[in-house]
DNA sequence: CGCAGCCTTGACAAATGTCAACAAACGTGG
DNA sequence: CCACGTTTGTTGACATTTGTCAAGGCTGCG
């Protein structure tokens, strides 16, 4: 089991609880496969056919609605993506595209319902993951609707900070129209938004950002656990 | 068991799957109580104590920070609520509090875990309901990032429409303001924005909407069940 | 009746989006 | 490695959207 190319799946949290035998059979229709970067992977309103498991690279989830087009979401290796969708077998809400290359599995939807209807310690896995998303969107959608678009900024930056180690100094991971549209903003607001958060600490070059004065980004952005963890 | 007094309980789906003697755990340390209306139930930041399971009655979730306060869902029998804080055993991301009076049955979060690791049919029922409430959070989500107000308002009012079978007359179930604050706008806005659908076939009366012309509302609103089917 | 809360409206302010221009960064092909 | 064209980011001017404040009307309830 563990010398399939399946290896570095089997002990993410999602199935590292499952039996083996029911591994087997959610591995046994799926595969492995490299993406180039751009790649739609997803289109929403689709049936959700796979799984998605991002193995290395990054993938953006976002949505379009009468021409307008807004980023939700950027997915990390290792993780699952539009699990949801698979679990309710109905049509993905979000599209999909590579940021850069990408290595991912693949496993057929179908499969991943029979083995959740089988196999309780996937099934229990999969409640603690969707628990997880489910509350990261709320926070995503209080921080929305209660903040303003350079509190949403201080905060995202502060996020950042805390993920890069609390460096002082951090790169953007994403374009600025990402980061803008993610935020819920067009990219010259965010560029101004930047430029109004010089005077809260913050100091701006290309991708580069360095918090000059944390104490004061703190007293301007006030984050909330309860709207800024990520970690449940 | 079914002569309990939870026995209105046992036929919801999160708990019809269950073995009778996991659904007998979960409900020795429940208990089913009411509340007058405006009572907060909830505040969040505080530890899931309970699984919450609204019998009768209208139940607001709603969320605050630095002062400010939106309206994140209204909640109708007979449903639960706060499923993923349970599940996860962490704080609240929301507050409860009843819109009229209620009926609640209660039941300990402990104990809704303990039975969760051990009764696969409660897990399952668990992960489709949490995949049904991080869907409906995700559209409500592409909803504020790609709509304006206006138009939030008139695919609100299209799925009210649809709730109350289609009549061309309905009644908005909320107070205007906490309709405003759902959607993301101030009571003022809302009043505007009402006055300008009207030029798209809405006529309102107080709480009383009435559509006379359905079709010009649907050109203006263009809904899109990516975005406002609440079915899965 | 009178108070309190909600809704509406108007006038105004602030936030955000749009458009256009230009600069900087990037990638490709010579 | 450079030249070129494309994309991205920035800035200014302006439009639109949304919020704020204040006033007044309406309603419901004690």
């Amino acid at each position: 089991m563990t010398d399939s190319p399946f290896a570095a799946v089997r002990h993410l949290d999602l199935f590292a609880q499952m039996s083996d035998e029911a591994f087997a059979r959610l591995m046994r229709g799926a595969y492995l496969q490299s993406f180039p970067p751009q790649l739609q992977l997803i289109t929403e309103g689709d049936p959700s056919d796979f799984l998605h498991v991002l193995i290395s690279g990054r993938v953006e989830l976002y949505s379009s609605w009468d021409g307008r087009e807004t980023s939700m979401a950027t997915v990390h290796p290792v993780s699952t993506f539009i699990l949801a969708a698979t679990v309710r077998d109905a049509p993905y809400l979000m599209s999909a595209r590579t940021v850069e290359k990408c290595r991912l599995v693949l496993i057929p939807s179908q499969d991943a319902r029979a083995v959740f209807e089988q196999d309780f310690g996937f099934a229990k896995a999969i409640v603690t993951e969707l628990a997880r998303c489910y509350r990261s969107t709320i926070r995503t959608s209080k921080s929305l609707k209660l903040r303003n678009s350079q509190e949403r900024l201080a905060n995202y930056l502060l996020r950042q900070l805390g993920k890069s180690g609390n460096r002082t100094r951090f790169e953007l991971l994403a374009e600025k129209r990402r980061v803008a549209s993610y935020l819920g903003m067009t990219p010259e607001n965010l560029s101004r938004a930047f430029n109004a958060l010089k005077a809260h600490g913050v100091e701006i070059d290309g991708s580069s950002v360095t918090i000059v004065d944390r104490d004061k980004l703190l007293s301007f952005a006030r984050p909330n656990p309860l709207l800024d963890d990520y970690s449940n």
